[in-house]
DNA sequence: TTGAAAGCGCTAACAA
DNA sequence: TTGTTAGCGCTTTCAA
């Protein structure tokens, strides 16, 4: 058995949490009564409640969730969890990524969740699913799809309460929310288009479903003009800083026959400018560039960032809705949102 | 009392958590043996306890934590609260906050625990409290000491498992982890002078104990070669850059007798130097510019930061450490980190 | 309007 | 080596 109910606080100091039987005792009643007063029950004397009620509060008495949770069958925490990329040992850095946790939290707070924050290998986002499998939490969001489409697919089919930020992919039967990347691909696309460049490069890891699709929107806005792709004019920049840089530098270096480049992140757009003023090429005089995201420092960046602006706060409250929908019952929903672009000076409308 | 156990599956579809109880029968033994089994104790049959381990495996059974941290006692979750502005309704935004965060969630998942991360109004920060007297998290550890040191004084004298990132102030009864900030304004400040200029400006809000050391620091330095603070190039800027921002813009526009400015964040140093150079000086000729924390973006800006660079992901594990240390019965502990200067373009050796 | 008692899923003391 | 049983703190049915 447990430790018997010692005399009077045996060590003195070491004080016992207070639970309800205590109140009860104290406020001369049951545990049931003092269970239903806390929780505003119509079953307990106006007068009774009050006092209980108070007497709680003096005592600054806090329900312990965990047994209420057993007995209840209910949880209220939802687990979001940041794939991070195990061969370079990344953290959670891209602003972006980390604004749209802000935002979540924000959201689940609103609606009396709580949230749980963790890391999963990208490569293995399946192990999410361990957060709902232990009870720990009620469902998972996930930050971005990466390439595991497949493992995702499953974890819906489990029927795992699960939505991820991303694009829409074909046979998705995952929830999900996301920017509407084709539509961010052609805004950028068309500016520097309309700036009169027309060697745009494009820098970003098209194997991502959300590069995939800014890319279609890309190809898209070239055609409207009569543009093909130019392959080589294309680099798989990932999104980690510390992989993309040496790449972009390359690139930067080597290639020459460029005055406009669409970047499908800030931070790549940041690198790449960095990277071009170090290869002798101005921005944007010499080569526009355009960012993916509009992180909160965009604007404060030299040259200011012009660049796709995804709604963060609204995608909170939708990934959040989506997965309480999905508890309530509903089927999984894919969701896009709408995008636009923010000109700044990077990719300006006239060059100064 | 609960629903009855129903006759099998009444919804059919509606598939219940697999239990102990579930792979107890399934093995034909008791739950205990199951329980013993797969927590690999030495009082079960090493063929029964292989048996019961793999079927649960194949069965995809986890335990539920609600029911065995009830049983148990324990508990193995952190809440990590990350204070907001609440009159600007500002986000958690700092990317230096963030990449605490993020380091913070590192070390609990080496530890094996749990992160339950939310946000509380700056003005509040004891109403953190509630994550542990609720029982849902053990301890808390608080980001930013903020204008609260008499609450978080008062937590730690109702004994709640605090550590707080912050500086060292007197007559301080909590646990924190900081950076060495008299050091880093120290040697921000030497830097510039040793750069030949003489009119440093101090932008950050010295009503916050971080701040406030790094004024210290700043003033050491300034004395150190017969210089005196002066009044009028100090700008009590806030951390927000929502907030910050008008006030940046008008001192630089207003006071053209500075030729040095050290900010308390790389945010803010971000802001100035746009700031700067719209008021037509230029960074760093004209004048130079030091930030603080080194974000993950400092590198990539333009010019690239010169900035005092916190060791973040050590700052992550000394808060752990510290946390654990209270619950394994320790007094709170206040630790200094050391921190050192990134020498890059906004402040540069050698002017241009 | 209240209290007694059962039980949420688990662990561990005790008995066998 | 295993099973039986009590109980972690709470809610709720049932009886009073």
């Amino acid at each position: 058995m447990t430790k018997s109910k010692e005399s009077p606080e045996s060590a003195g100091s070491e004080q016992r949490r207070l639970q309800m039987v205590d109140i009860a005792r104290l406020a001369g009643v049951s545990v049931s009564t003092v269970s239903r007063a806390l929780n505003g029950s119509e079953l307990v004397n106006a007068e009774t409640r009050q006092r209980v009620a108070e007497l709680a509060r003096s005592l600054n008495y806090s329900i312990n969730f965990g047994a209420r949770n057993l007995r209840l069958q209910e949880n209220k925490t939802v687990a979001v969890v940041v794939p991070y990329d195990a061969r370079s040992r990344q953290h959670i850095s891209d602003p972006f990524f980390l604004s749209i946790v802000g935002a979540i939290a924000d959201a689940l707070t609103d609606r009396g969740y709580d949230m749980l924050l963790s890391r999963v290998d990208a490569e293995r986002l399946d192990q999410a699913a361990h957060w709902v499998d232990s009870g720990k939490a009620i469902g998972v969001i996930l930050i971005g799809q990466w390439r595991q489409h497949d493992q995702l697919n499953d974890m819906a089919a489990r029927k795992l309460p699960l939505v991820v930020w991303g694009g829409e992919m074909p046979q998705q039967l995952y929830a999900s929310v996301g920017g509407d990347n084709v539509l961010g691909g052609t805004l950028a696309t068309r500016h520097l288009l309309q700036l009169g460049r027309r060697r745009i490069a494009f820098f970003g890891d098209a194997k991502l479903p959300e590069v995939w699709l800014r890319r279609q929107g890309y190809a898209q806005a070239l055609r409207e003009v009569g543009l093909e792709v130019d392959a080589a004019l294309e680099l798989a920049a990932p999104f980690e800083p510390g992989v993309a840089t040496d790449v972009v530098r390359q690139f930067c270096q080597s290639r020459r026959d460029f005055d406009a480049v669409f970047c499908c992140s800030d931070v790549l757009a940041l690198l790449a400018s960095q990277a071009l003023r170090a290869a002798g090429r101005s921005v944007p005089t010499d080569v526009a560039v355009v960012g993916y995201d509009d992180m909160p420092l965009a604007a404060y960046c030299d040259p200011p960032l012009t660049t796709v602006h995804q709604p963060v706060a609204e995608a909170g409250v939708a990934l959040v809705e989506a997965l309480l929908a999905q508890l309530a019952g509903e089927r999984p929903t894919l969701r896009t949102m709408p995008v636009h672009l923010m000109r700044r000076a990077s990719a300006p409308d006239v060059i100064a």
